[in-house]
DNA sequence: GTCTATAGACAGATAGAC
DNA sequence: GTCTATCTGTCTATAGAC
């Protein structure tokens, strides 16, 4: 068994969480779902609140590692962008729990704004160096980059949200492409 | 004293709830906070859930009656649009409790995803409708239209956001134009 | 590290007087 | 309609044996 007590407590808690509300859950279900006992939850995890930020944190990091590109150049904004893009739907519609788990605490209480928007700005920031470079070349539109941000983040989570609740159009390259061109236009200058 | 005890509960449920969660707060703070008593909350509501429906309903239907136009005609599109956007916009920042939790309901698992896509459809008819007139002027480009609805929708809730979370910028006029042209070229033809 | 057992606080909801 | 009082169940977290 390679899977640890700690991984298996993490897990059940992502699929608790996603199926009744984060508050709703309450860490009795979740040791049991992991097979683990209560108090063994309260060895790893100080308390509910320490297990929620881990594995926002745990999310967080995956979602990063699996679209942040190995090196940003000048090149061809657009395209860079179109693979971020598709890396990033592709990850939401393979873990549409972690999604929907994003979904929820972003637009919560659960978590500070600080936190939120202090892990946004680490784990994000070659987007905000891409939007620069577009600006730069003129592709880009010069709106404020911290709106630029927020209303690519709200697209990205209701476009991954279309796509999980509509599982019939997730190969349906017109509503693919129509997804991204509302993204790449939205941005880019008149 | 025209406020009924109902609608203090309702007053005090909002304010909590956006305070510190919906599931979070307990029935006894909220009749707290309406100086009336635990009982009395659920004699106008059956239970807490029926609490949340209501004050969902009353919240979406203000929205709505706020932002939608006397009469949809066939003139300049990006116009009407305009001004739906602002007065959306607007109603956000005057209200920024019931956009917060408007948000916190619709991306949690508070209500069903049925109920939530009901009163969706029908408080955003006219925009279909716009979206529709502006499709066959080539003006709004030919997505396919529920992708866009959502897109529209996940653009308002980070605008407002945005706006809500720094105040300062709610008068600039760079912000606010930039967050309407996202939206509208988003939303246009390339 | 993992378990059982339980403390201690608080939740949602009801009953019945006024 | 509104109140007080209270029931029953559940919650987070801890203590201590193994």
């Amino acid at each position: 068994m390679t899977t640890t007590k700690k991984q298996m407590l993490l897990d059940a808690a992502l699929t608790l969480f996603v199926a009744n509300g984060i508050d709703s859950t309450s860490t009795a279900s979740i040791a049991k779902l992991a097979n683990v006992a209560n108090g063994t939850l309260f060895h790893h995890f100080k308390s509910k609140a320490a297990l929620v930020h881990t594995l926002y944190l745990t999310v967080k990091q995956e979602l990063s590692a699996q679209i942040s590109p190995q090196k940003i150049n000048n090149d061809c904004i657009n395209e860079q962008a179109y693979f971020i893009w598709n890396k990033a739907i592709d990850w939401s519609i393979t873990n549409p729990e972690k999604l929907q788990f994003f979904k929820q605490i972003t637009y919560s209480k659960a978590l500070s704004v600080e936190l939120r928007a202090e892990v946004m700005a680490q784990e994000l920031s070659f987007l905000s160096q891409l939007i620069t470079i577009g600006q730069q070349q003129k592709i880009i539109a010069d709106y404020p980059i911290d709106l630029m941000l927020d209303a690519a983040q709200g697209l990205f989570i209701s476009s991954s949200s279309f796509f999980i609740d509509h599982p019939q159009y997730i190969n349906n390259q017109d509503y693919r492409t129509s997804a991204f061109k509302i993204f790449l236009s939205a941005l880019s200058r008149g």
